[in-house]
DNA sequence: TAGATTGTTAATCGATTAACAATC
DNA sequence: TAGATTGTTAATCGATTAACAATC
């Protein structure tokens, strides 16, 4: 079955398929109508075995010679991720990262559509952020069920965070997008993915400074 | 040497180095000196063996049942990220993401001193975001020079960014943090830290489907 | 002492990479 | 056909986890 197929996909696989997507739009948009692995690793700076071994849980087939039909590969892959039908969502915490996410054009192309904004803040609840409304937080439960909402994105300060991720879990929020830099706890039935963006300054920090010790010694022996 | 230790250090371990920190600044707020792996482990949901692999790369010892000592670890994870320095960066490309990371206060913990902004949209060029100015982008090279930086974070729409990347490295710019929706191509002495968030978002929806699914089969077998 | 904890060494697990047959 | 490409099967690599001795 295509779910068991889904839930057996490796973590980094899944977190790849975005890139090869955005290549095979960019294909697309160019006319092309096939690609092989070599072209998209040559793109991606990856190995091509690894972009086959990725795309072989969509379950689409490559032809020899010629590589992968770009429409087919963007279809089963937006189809893989559940990015062919919009996913309605919540976003709570309408600071400046909130701001920043509800304007983001590209969620469109990523199955995800921010309906409303939560706050608790007197001075940002009844404004309206790129065409969307900032509701009061106590809102939230209600508005959630009546319009079927069950995806929500947390922008608040990292000290707000659980008890809003309680507030949802209690609204029947199934998913949730953390990006506040805290660890949320909810029951097993809740999935949550943590942005966190400090992990990927500290990799940032880490490799900055070998460069730099790598151009001082090179100074030093010359 | 340190030098080779940090080098050695997996990927995963420092990409997990800041949510110790975050527990163990929270430890040293409310006054605790020391804390056991198990006890982190615990507030991060994580294997306490992990969290003694991953804190051995610092070079701090644990005492035997109490733990570690929370200054010292703290003290120690800063300094192996480099954290415990400010480092200056420009940012380029001040729409509401660029917006959003230049008044996020965290970054002063993290290493990170964001001192300009940089744009090539004459209305954004002069104004004053979170006290940062935003200068043409063509100012940029002349500026880093004369003011000795070396990092830059781009969160430019995807099609700026390979050319905002080559400017940086005309300008000698030798960490690159980019939030571009797009891989940019850089030489060797360069690095790059791609923030992709629609990795995040892909992992989250595929998570969502399955947990959808099965409550879906619940219901049916009910 | 008993028990909690650290840190090392070895085993397991999972992802990436390599080798290669099959295909057009 | 020759050659480029896919996709499978096996080997390698690296990270996580387990087992356990050492410590206080």
């Amino acid at each position: 079955m295509e779910s068991e197929k889904q839930k057996g996909a490796p973590l980094p696989t899944i977190r790849r398929l975005p890139s090869y997507l955005r290549v095979l739009r960019r294909m697309q948009e160019q006319g092309r109508e096939f690609i092989s692995s070599t072209q998209m690793a040559e793109e991606l700076k990856l190995e091509a075995i690894q972009i086959r071994k990725d795309l072989a849980v969509t379950g689409v087939e490559g032809k020899c010679r010629v590589g992968y039909q770009v429409p087919d590969l963007i279809d089963a892959i937006e189809s893989f991720l559940g990015w062919d039908n919009l996913t309605d969502a919540f976003l709570v915490g309408a600071g400046s990262l909130g701001t920043a996410l509800i304007g983001y054009q590209g969620f469109e192309h990523r199955g995800l559509n921010i309906v409303a904004a939560f706050d608790t803040d007197p001075y940002k609840i009844g404004r309206v952020i790129h065409g969307k409304d900032v509701f009061p937080l106590d809102k939230l439960p209600d508005l959630a069920r009546r319009m079927h909402i069950h995806m929500a994105v947390i922008t608040t300060p990292a000290a707000a965070a659980q008890a809003v991720a309680d507030l949802l879990v209690s609204a029947d929020i199934r998913a949730i997008w953390n990006f506040a830099p805290t660890k949320i706890h909810v029951p097993e039935s809740v999935v949550v993915q943590n942005e966190d963006l400090s992990a990927g300054l500290a990799v940032l920090s880490v490799r900055l400074a070998e460069v730099l010790n790598r151009s001082e010694s090179l100074e030093q022996e010359a």
